[in-house]
DNA sequence: TGTAAACTAATGACATGTCATTTAAAATGA
DNA sequence: TCATTTTAAATGACATGTCATTAGTTTACA
């Protein structure tokens, strides 16, 4: 039978495969816990991102928020917008350099800031829960080997969650 | 100076920030590595993930298929669609009970499986070039603990990657 | 001084993912 | 036997993510 047969697989290639898996599955329950939770405040994970970024960035270029943000690449133009729209985000030209937007963050999004600050932190206990600080701290140091090879540590590492 | 701050934290809290978005990360780079090597052969990672489930568990109705996948949850009729129409997939109605559609590969699809395969292949030997088997064992094992509580668990087991 | 190159942002087009709703078929129960 | 409930699939609507292209501004160089 057919299911059976891979079950009983302990070769490395199917430790790999089962450790693509399990880190896809991980993100995605993570991700739609979080998005759970922040559907309950009216924003989306992306926003949330973005949001947390400014709060410690602002006043910043579009460009330099795509730098940082994880959730998209290049210029994230029409997420930005949306949250303009939403009331979240203040968009304006630099007037320095006509090319560049700058963006901070609106009274509504300092108040809806606050909020997602108890949503992550409720969401880490519930991770706390499950594993230990050094379990963590382990994987954080083993993926890290994987994400210094590409650019994306560049962003990891404007946003703290890498040493250099 | 604001980014200043976070960098010297060690309180628990921020490891824990940094596993969820050092797990993000990894997730987003792999994907995107594969997406790269799968656009050569014509395909998304989804349409992969759908080639590979049906190769093991054909003929197959949409329900099961979408039972067993990652990457979508409830029925996935679209990218079903659009599979069938780029000849992946057969698809008909079930005889006995005219609800359920069963699945199957079609020969360009087998023939597209055997590159999948390959791709998967290289991919999971870049992985084996920096993490040892041990220490993939350890974080599969690790974020079990995590999965093992939500439903997504039934999804892994079927797929053979979570033990019961 | 004028042109070309580089830079930033916006937009087009599409697939994907999510959530809700609708449609059609089968099962259940009175 | 018929009405109701349950089930499977499809569709609507929208946000997101990706890749390519376009538009406008600034910089660099001859």
């Amino acid at each position: 039978m057919k299911g059976e047969v891979s079950k009983i697989r302990q070769d490395s290639s199917y430790v790999t495969e089962q450790f693509r898996y399990i880190i896809l599955a991980t993100q995605r329950l993570g991700s739609r816990l979080l998005q759970e939770e922040y559907k309950k405040i009216g924003i989306s994970s992306s926003q949330s991102e973005v949001i947390q970024v400014l709060k410690e960035w602002e006043p910043i270029s579009l460009k330099k928020l795509g730098e940082l943000l994880l959730c998209e690449e290049g210029s994230p133009s029409r997420l930005i917008d949306r949250m303009v729209k939403a009331g979240f985000i203040n968009k304006y030209r630099s007037e320095e350099d006509s090319r560049y937007v700058l963006l901070e963050l609106s009274e509504k999004g300092r108040e809806i800031y606050e909020k997602i600050v108890r949503i992550d932190q409720e969401f880490y206990k519930k991770l706390e829960n499950i594993f230990s600080e050094d379990e963590m701290k382990q994987v954080n140091q083993l993926l890290s080997k994987f994400l210094m090879r590409y650019p994306v540590c560049q962003t990891l590492r404007g946003r703290n969650f890498l040493e250099k």
